[in-house]
DNA sequence: GGATAAAACATATCGCTGTTATGTAATACT
DNA sequence: AGTATTACATAACAGCGATATGTTTTATCC
């Protein structure tokens, strides 16, 4: 009855050694023998403190989603809302390429194991539009955007941008249409297409490429260490 | 040595099979011994014919491609070039959400028993992309499209509706702000982005609407028998 | 501190998977 | 007809997730 906690020292060092397997090795390389040998117990180490595969795989969603997120909010708000809200776009896309197994697991719906996403999963998963929500109400109170709604705006960009970054990870846009030419031409139009002028969206999606090293790159890898 | 034909009696049937398999119950449900089940056969005729199960998988992508070419290839030009962009759009949706299985192996690379695609199966999914260029060049020439590239156009139309696509699949996109909802908006908004007016793309992507019952929902499941 | 209950872990096992090896029957070409 | 090649069936192997069972460690209570 008692609700004694797990002890937990080893179910962060599955977490990260299941992360690190994922990233290296991908989807394949996860299996509870292979996690048992490489944290030096045995295959129970999963049932008994996740559930099983799902449940692992489940945490490992939900620090994917909080680093996403993490990454999201780095992005300060200045003076230009729409190189903001573009700048969110290269955060986005900067998070998907640098753990790209575990972003295919969290919207590509990679069932990994017949993992499936819970409810739960998705409604973190829309939480982190909160920023771009944000933001597109500043752009409408800038005038570069057309008054509408927020949640609407902040959709298109997050369907648009997710799209092209499925795209690239799955190897179908090459030269001369690369990822990075369609990327930019993809923010500038979303840009336009939320009200903005052409010119006024070209010099805000160019001015937020200069952001990226401080505000993006910048952001630690590991975020969160659930202390 | 001399290039005997495979007897083509189990192909195409083991192929039937698994893709109906895919489609009802999932990737989960595709395994040699069901297949040999449901085919009256053994598990060998996956490797005799396909030489492992990611052969089959990789003709049912082509398939898959080739029914998605089939869906963008019944779409008509008329004189509204932009509406006939729109309803690519809805046709590649319509498309996706039928076999919802089948488009998360083609673009979600979801593995699907380690099955990974070609740099030939890519070629088939950028080949796909040529109505949508066509097209695009009809916009121009017809004055609704600001003046540019084609196929970059195409490739912004095709990574934002692939977005909302995969989001729609996932299950991320509900009331308020449903797929449906989004979908419409997305498809005003790229045509603005494109160079239209807003009025202009609001009835192009209205009147698209109603041509779906002749031109998209009416098209066959099964298209190419490869006879 | 000792008793006790619960959690963590190790081992072995089950049913399933893709794949391969081997033997046999059918088929096509010379 | 004779022969080579393919198609198929059976059995087996290595690996997987998951479970059952026994053992060790840990934490709580008297």
């Amino acid at each position: 009855m008692s609700p004694r906690r797990a002890d937990p020292t080893i179910r962060p060092v599955l977490v990260d050694i299941a992360a690190r397997l994922l990233a290296e090795e991908g989807p394949q390389a996860l299996s509870t023998r292979r996690l048992a040998t490489e944290a030096d117990s045995s295959t129970m180490a999963v049932y008994t403190h996740f559930g099983g595969m799902s449940g692992l795989v489940r945490e490992m969603v939900r620090e994917g989603f909080a680093r996403l997120h993490h990454h999201l909010t780095r992005v300060r708000r200045t003076g230009d809302p729409v190189a903001d809200m573009a700048l969110l776009g290269r955060a986005y896309r900067y998070n998907a390429l640098a753990n790209p197994h575990l972003y295919a697991v969290m919207f590509g719906g990679s069932s990994l194991a017949g993992f499936s996403l819970t409810e739960e999963d998705r409604q973190h998963g829309r939480y982190t539009l909160g920023n771009a929500v944000e933001c597109a109400t500043r752009c409408f109170a800038a005038g570069r955007f057309r008054a509408g709604d927020a949640e609407l705006v902040a959709h298109l960009m997050w369907s648009a941008i997710h799209g092209l970054v499925a795209l690239e990870l799955g190897g179908y846009l090459i030269a001369p249409y690369d990822a990075d030419r369609c990327f930019e031409a993809q923010l500038a139009g979303l840009m336009v297409s939320s009200g903005d002028t052409l010119e006024a969206a070209a010099g805000s999606v160019a001015a937020s490429r200069g952001r990226m090293r401080d505000e993006v790159e910048a952001v630690r890898t590991e975020p969160a260490a659930d202390g």
